[in-house]
DNA sequence: TCATACAATTAAAGCGCTTCGATAAATCCC
DNA sequence: GGGATTTATCGAAGCGCTTTAATTGTATGA
């Protein structure tokens, strides 16, 4: 054993500088000769130096680490969309230098205890925190002074940056598609009608429908509740299609569950999709491709969305005043079976 | 401003006792009176103190982190598998005060930039690697002297700690149900035949065919050579059925993902499930819920592997002399409409 | 009663880095 | 040409903790 690891005091040793001046050039300063520079890169090769996270965070009095805050529901989802985020994030993280602290937290602060240990710790100089969440944790994190960004959520009160996609156009492509397939009753089936993404795709989903002058009644578009899952999309889909005298021929399905219960349901009552009823999605997850007919929907850059997310965070960890941003993805068409038409790609223009 | 964060000086202070003492008391270290620690603890909690992590770390030089890699394939996996395995793993690592930094990671070890940072930069005290992973990582992960723990994985070459999960006693539970409801030709649908679950699962197989006495020829063992996803089961699938004289009534497929895919050949042939095949899986996704049948099938607990997978790392981190460990969890059968008998849950004995 | 052991507490020396202020050398301007 | 700047390098302090060895206090045994 005995050969330990090198320090940044063999580093100095080795290329006959001080350890400030390989300090200097570890941190990428100004005020270093290119001459030094090198010395100190050749020897920091030579040894395999790493510089240790500890102590470097203990001097910098920075942490190295990003927080990712999920709630418990979220990421207990079966579907992938949050990992696919956190996924993005990681990657971004590392061509920062950042390390990633992912955690899941109850829907709103109760006791200290419960309060993620990087907070706790001071151990993260930044949060991300995606899909919805109580606000008492934005104003926890606020108070705490750490810089943050929400993926795929908003809270109007607090003012705070954010990255998304852009619901609006992804909605109206949905309908649009719909319209050129020569549908002229379309209805809506959502749930969390609160959350900012759902409520911009109903949005998006009425003004279309009125700029395509085609037939959209308030009874045709069915909320549930009680949340975006297949279950409610299956529940929302009954709401939308029993008892009624006319039912619409296609459905715009405010995410992909939900269009995958509503699948389900229509097929439980021997009613076939395509064929009798249109479905078209929104999200593209992976599900979409195993369910029969596959679905038809709209696209968001998941991995994309956690990348800007860390963009956006260490523009605001390094800034002296960090401005509140609001980036949002474009989105596209994914054209398959549900819908009744040929498959395709339909970007946004 | 100004007030700044208590650091263990403070506490010191606060409770009239030295700085060493209250690190002892932080680190529960024996000889301190319980008077004098109550009062410590007292200080801790007025202040609202807690241990910079930085300077432990640097202290006692530990990092207090541990490593879980994933192969890039298996995270960009849909399935969330690997995502509940992480998820446990997180979930148990606050218990031992641990943060997890995760990461994916190439087939092999190539490049020294694509060691993951953590490694490099000695910032884990252990890892926990999940899934099939190239043998060079883990003597590059030895090398380096860190303690490791696989999940469903195995290296004979290497004797290192693993957990997975009880894929022989599994496979024999759903070839005994098959058997049950009345199958008398059971046919094998796997791939990646060279992973230890996938080996384990079909000489399960086979030694519950043989304990039934049932018919179980080679000709009706498929094994996809391409991996084990949707596609190579549709593939596996077509092996097995098409320019056949006689087929098996029922099939146990290695995987739920391989399973579908053989649902979703079977049907694509105009036949039905379970009525003209009866499928089988194992893993229990959740995307067996989602498919038509829904899906009977084993299942793994997998958060409980990743929890397993921090204690057994941690034991190893703490002990001098780390013990070689192999632990595996039961499994469970969970009869739902593919196999074509009536919903329950078989425990495994 | 006095040396001995043991328990409880502490002072001080780092851990490996960053950063501030000092120093020395090179460049500038009138 | 000489004081004022600027540039390149370095010494040393300190980040907040752990840990070792020393110190003090108290109980033990002969």
């Amino acid at each position: 054993m005995s050969k330990h690891r090198p320090t940044i005091a063999d580093v100095a040793e080795k290329s006959g500088l001080s350890v400030s001046t390989v300090s200097l050039v570890l941190n990428n300063k100004t005020n270093v000769s290119p001459q030094t520079r090198s010395k100190v890169q050749e020897a920091i090769a030579d040894l395999k130096y790493y510089p240790r996270g500890n102590a470097r965070g203990l001097a910098s009095r920075v942490s190295g680490n990003i927080g990712f805050i999920l709630t418990e529901d979220h990421f207990s989802q079966s579907e992938p969309f949050y990992t696919k985020i956190f996924l993005g994030t990681e990657f971004e993280a590392r061509n920062y230098n950042y390390y990633v602290l992912l955690t899941t937290v109850g829907p709103s602060v109760k006791e200290e205890k419960q309060i993620p240990r990087f907070l706790l710790e001071h151990n993260v100089d930044g949060v991300i925190i995606a899909g919805r969440i109580g606000s008492s944790w934005l104003e926890e994190i606020n108070e705490r002074g750490l810089p943050m960004v929400l993926v795929d959520f908003d809270s109007p009160r607090h003012n705070v940056s954010l990255v998304g996609m852009d619901n609006h156009s992804g909605a109206r492509l949905a309908v649009q598609h719909l319209c050129r397939e020569g549908h002229t009753k379309i209805g809506f089936i959502g749930g969390d009608i609160k959350h900012p993404s759902i409520a911009a795709r109903l949005a998006g989903f009425r003004e279309e429908c009125k700029f395509q002058k085609v037939e959209c009644r308030r009874e045709w578009e069915s909320i549930d509740e009680h949340g975006t899952g297949v279950e409610n999309g299956a529940r929302a889909a009954r709401k939308l299609f029993l008892n009624r005298n006319q039912i619409p021929t296609a459905v715009f399905a405010a995410n992909d569950a939900m269009a995958i219960g509503c699948i389900q349901f229509v097929k439980s009552q021997k009613l076939s999709v395509p064929k009798d009823i249109a479905v078209v999605g929104f999200d593209n997850i992976e599900a979409g491709l195993h369910v029969d007919p596959r679905l038809t929907t709209v696209n968001v850059q998941k991995e994309e969305l956690g990348a800007l997310a860390v963009r956006r965070l260490v523009e605001m960890i390094k800034s002296e005043t960090p401005a509140v941003t609001r980036t949002f993805t474009p989105v596209e068409l994914i054209v398959r079976e549900s819908c009744g038409a040929k498959n395709g790609v339909h970007h946004v223009d």
